[in-house]
DNA sequence: CGGTACGTTGAGATCGGTCAAAGGTTGTGG
DNA sequence: CCACAACCTTTGACCGATCTCAACGTACCG
């Protein structure tokens, strides 16, 4: 039981992603952990390592990164308290990005061999890790999307919805507005923009009314306006099976 | 028996996923299917929609695409003999994306309760499947990487330096050239580009002697030359789980 | 042989990039 | 509680990679 408030929110979504019993959530609940902190830009993950562990997010964001041979930096997803990230470090021999704190940050790390035990045990476990890899995969989809074919106000916007949806999701916002714990270089390397013209778009977007910002929180006086700018559908987040 | 000779592609490569044993690959042959056949550019999934079947590819080549609200397209993926595509449609309740035939394209259509029931009996089917779709999320990444952070040279050959590793893992090429049956506009819907500046890049690669082209072949004259100016590395295919 | 789809080329426009400097904010140590 | 340093944001002027538009060339197919 000791486990149970720090893994609550963790096995509450994974309930949502498919059907788990109590057999299941007491598994979860009994999974060996330890708690390790991370500071800002510090790596829980290099690209080309394989990982020990597998990280849940106890507290704080993080994101997956990386470079261009020139030394571009492209983010390719932002996590959130509960995300599993690095699930694939269980599975995969080595890991193909770099896994990096945007905050402090809290994370359960837990030994990868627990996670392979679990997930062969337990195949309502299994499913539901699995759904939640393909709704990471359906937001990887839409992040090359974004990147490809929006153009630079519709890409923040976009983003910036998504950052609402999910957000709002995990109790950590909702649609009229929350915190962004980035900086305008993070956000150009989410959407594949300069920190300069970030800057610009978000002035645009704030003198058109579409967002009203103060240092990094940032307010939504008209959701369905600014779903409107990013041509935002959340079809992709599959709520259905996410919320 | 009647599937063997169709699925021993499929069931070679999910044997190098995760470890098979002689059950599990009696199941997967014995996976209940219909032959189907699509002309090139139908569709055999739509965004939205639920999908009845999971798709294995015989003969041909798919992609996964999205289209912006203002009609811009962006192709996801490309998909080969051999591979699931619509795994996700067996667990995920609607599909986020499009799902088109690129050539003349043979299918065996499998039901996607048949492909539930074997995922919940078969656990090291379902660990090879999964592991399957994460190498599919580690495609996406680079991809998003390709599209946000790599000029026009760059992407275009990183994208034939992709194509190259992967038909020839898959016996349909290798890495001194083959014949990519997609048109200069599809191209460009893969990198982000236009077709008229995939045209220009292709001639450049082609005036720099990185690559020569002859109707929709290309020859790879030196593989080292086209890695270094791709900035290609063949980690995020994770071959060691792949071939 | 004509049509349709695809590839190629040129000229000019534009969105977003680059470079550089100034203005704010935050946190820390004295 | 101030002063400074580090980092972040904002702004301007200019540049250039890629786009747009439009025309022409080419290959395949019925």
């Amino acid at each position: 039981m000791i486990n149970q408030p720090v893994f609550d929110r963790m096995v509450r979504k994974l309930a949502r992603r498919a059907p788990l019993d109590e057999a299941d959530r007491e598994a979860l609940i009994s999974l060996p952990f330890k708690t390790k902190v991370f500071a800002p830009s510090s790596y829980l993950v290099r690209e080309g390592t394989p990982s020990e562990d597998c990280t849940l997010i106890l507290n704080g964001f993080t994101y997956r990164q990386k470079l261009t041979q020139g030394g571009g930096r492209q983010i390719l997803s932002v996590h959130i308290p509960g995300d599993f990230v690095d699930l694939e470090g269980s599975l995969l021999n080595v890991s193909d990005h770099n896994l990096q704190a945007l905050t402090v940050c809290e994370v359960a790390a837990i030994p990868r061999k627990a996670v392979r035990t679990l997930i062969d045990t337990h195949p309502r476990i299994a499913r539901a890790l699995w759904v939640d890899t393909l709704i990471d995969g359906s937001i990887f989809r839409e992040w090359i999307l974004n990147v490809g074919r929006r153009d630079s106000k519709e890409r923040v916007a976009h983003l910036l919805c998504e950052f609402a949806k999910r957000l709002a999701l995990a109790g950590l916002g909702d649609e009229h507005g929350y915190t962004l714990p980035m900086t305008q270089e993070q956000l150009a390397d989410c959407t594949g923009l300069t920190p300069v013209h970030v800057n610009r778009t978000l002035k645009a977007l704030d003198a058109a009314g579409v967002i009203v910002r103060s240092g990094r929180s940032v307010s939504i006086p008209d959701w369905q306006r600014l779903r409107d700018v990013a041509g935002f559908s959340e079809l992709y987040l599959h709520l259905d099976q996410a919320a």
